[in-house]
DNA sequence: CCAAAAATCATCCGAAAGGATGACGACATC
DNA sequence: GATGTCGTCATCCTTTCGGATGATTTTTGG
């Protein structure tokens, strides 16, 4: 990592040599921005680099790292099992009430969440592809989702899918 | 990574002469300073962070990685047969032996289930729409999935993602 | 230091997905 | 009967995904 510092501290010396030659050919005007500007880009460079180190927070490379990672736990399981998913039908129909989003659309979107195709869900119904298509669409669209994956999460996060 | 410090030195240099070109093509105003000044400032401090970034990102995804420490807390699952998602990290790690998902894979497989784009997870995690792709394709060849909604199935089956 | 594993990036190509529209029939309701 | 909602299907067109492959660069581990 210190070898990056050299690397770029050497770089930023021959810029600002550069700077200065070219700022010698062309005397003619009394210092100019431009050794300002190279002044002001490379520490704010240095700047930069230093505070992206800092936000990683990640070390110092020197002798790598143990670093436990703590993960923590907690969580459990309330248990109550019967019903994973039933406070369906009630909430489900408010959601659906507001979000316009009708039975058939549902039923489709559970299907995309389990990993299925357009057209495997197409020929599981028994509907065309253009179907399953178009009631992803609207479905994607009362989600406001643009992809199928974002219409699952979504989904998920209303409560509409297990 | 030199070859990022060399990108950096040449779109410096690069900034610099167009600073300087467009200087003596507004040479009028003066008090151009400060501007100038604060664009290359802000530019720079930018690309500094990012290049902080690029640089130090790798030592993470090595083995320990920090941001194992992940939170999840927050869980009421109603319950149901498997394991809601407490078992992470021992199993989690166990899963990655046997699958051999590695931790950069992983870590787009959740953005993927978080429902961004290849493109969006790029734009993140500061690399090219083909490295995710790769990822992805490589991740879903590990899950046995066709599909990212199914890889994202998969994956919580597995107790890999939340 | 060297070999293996991971990560990065690229390109070509076909398949899947998504957006925009239009249409048609069944049903319920007013 | 007019209206509205749903479900169904289609076409055209663009974007996104995914597969296959090859290459280079870091990182890791022995």
């Amino acid at each position: 990592m210190k070898r990056h510092v050299l690397i770029f501290g050497l770089v930023g010396g021959l810029l600002i040599a550069t700077l200065q030659y070219t700022e010698y050919r062309f005397v003619i005007i009394e210092h100019s921005v431009e050794l300002y500007s190279a002044l002001v880009a490379i520490l704010f460079a240095t700047f930069g680099i230093w505070l992206g180190l800092r936000i990683t927070r990640k070390g110092e490379t020197g002798r790598e790292t143990i670093r436990e990672t703590v993960v923590l736990k907690e969580v459990l399981v309330p248990a109550a099992a019967p019903a994973p998913f039933t406070p369906n039908t009630a909430r489900q129909q408010a959601q659906q009430k507001t979000l316009g989003i009708t039975a058939r659309e549902l039923e489709i979107l559970t299907l995309v969440a389990r990993g299925f195709s357009n057209r495997e869900i197409a020929s599981q119904l028994f509907v065309s592809e253009n179907t399953v298509k178009t009631h992803c669409a609207r479905a994607f669209d009362k989600l406001g989702a643009a992809r199928r994956t974002q219409a699952v999460q979504r989904g998920k996060e209303l409560g509409l899918l297990p």
